[in-house]
DNA sequence: CTAGTCATGTCAACAAGGCTGACGTATTGT
DNA sequence: ACAATACGTCAGCCTTGTTGACATGACTAG
């Protein structure tokens, strides 16, 4: 539909317009204040911001994940996560308990409190994506999530190949 | 392929486990956070940050526009972008003229150093967008916008649209 | 013309959430 | 025994968002 130059692998390159690329670049923006509002307006109720959303999303994915685990996934400073972390466990969300087999390790879990939060916002958030989805059709979402993936950087992309060929942590 | 119940107006509806929809959800916060990553790097060695591109980005978008107009796209207060724009008018990036018919009105515009790191800031962010396109082909690029474009709120569709529908500023 | 509204700029104060650097304490691995 | 690891924490800094208040000049409706 839009091929022109032969790429070097078999693979058939694209002739792609600076145009068609500030529109995708443009839709990212936009699509992704869309993404985060809904959760957003339930934070701040709480006095909780994004940057607890993700904490609680990724505890609920991984139940028992470490410390630096989420370190990694969040690409944040331990000294970030700690503020968030600090104020999750205080608030009787998060459980963190000391390794059994290194006592080094913290394992981090939802509360019962915790997952009831984490349910709402994923409710929304989810409930956005399915319209989008409905919208969109099914061969528009199977490539919406191909673009984004090759849009990740690469240590990005193993945790997230990571996460999603896993079971769903409910 | 993946169908079920008939929606009511002729319209497909889709049956989508939470599992897939979670899929979507970690892949635009992934993918995000590369969608960053490139223009990220260049600004924080200019003492710049991700709202000063996004300034320069729409100013560079709809020459001559005015801070009410730039207000409404961002979204953010014009507390907050009167202080972006402060520094970019101070450091010779922005140009800020009185309205000719408004006079009321301030009329925006990158001055060729503006407009020379919007290049080097829009160039970094096109490689990438390109060569996730390139790997994921142009039936994907499609249901990427698609979807993308559902996932907005009315309002940031209604100025997505106005700015896709529009040449090139450059 | 006058009163009201509008577009913009600015000051002050505050909060979230990033960051760096430094230090302390267990615990584990070599 | 020693080094490396996992974690927690203190202090301080930055960007970028917020609210509230106030000022100026320019339009606009009556």
């Amino acid at each position: 539909m839009n091929q022109t130059p032969q790429g070097t692998s078999g693979q058939t390159l694209l002739f792609l317009t600076d145009e068609q690329l500030r529109k995708g670049i443009e839709a990212m923006f936009f699509a992704y204040r869309g993404f985060t509002a809904d959760p957003d307006r339930i934070l701040s109720d709480l006095a909780y911001g994004r940057a607890h959303h993700r904490a609680i999303h990724f505890i609920h994915r991984s139940p028992g994940t470490t410390v630096n685990n989420l370190l990694a996934i969040l690409g944040v400073t331990k000294q970030s996560l700690n503020r968030v972390l600090r104020s999750l466990i205080a608030d009787g969300l998060v459980s963190s308990t000391v390794g059994k087999r290194d006592k080094r390790e913290r394992h981090l879990h939802l509360t019962d409190k915790g997952a009831a939060l984490e349910r709402s916002l994923s409710d929304a958030q989810r409930d956005r994506m399915r319209s989008a989805y409905r919208a969109a059709g099914p061969a528009a979402v199977a490539g919406f999530r191909q673009v984004l993936e090759a849009m990740m950087d690469d240590e990005m992309r193993h945790h997230y190949l990571a996460l999603v060929d896993k079971p769903d942590g409910r």
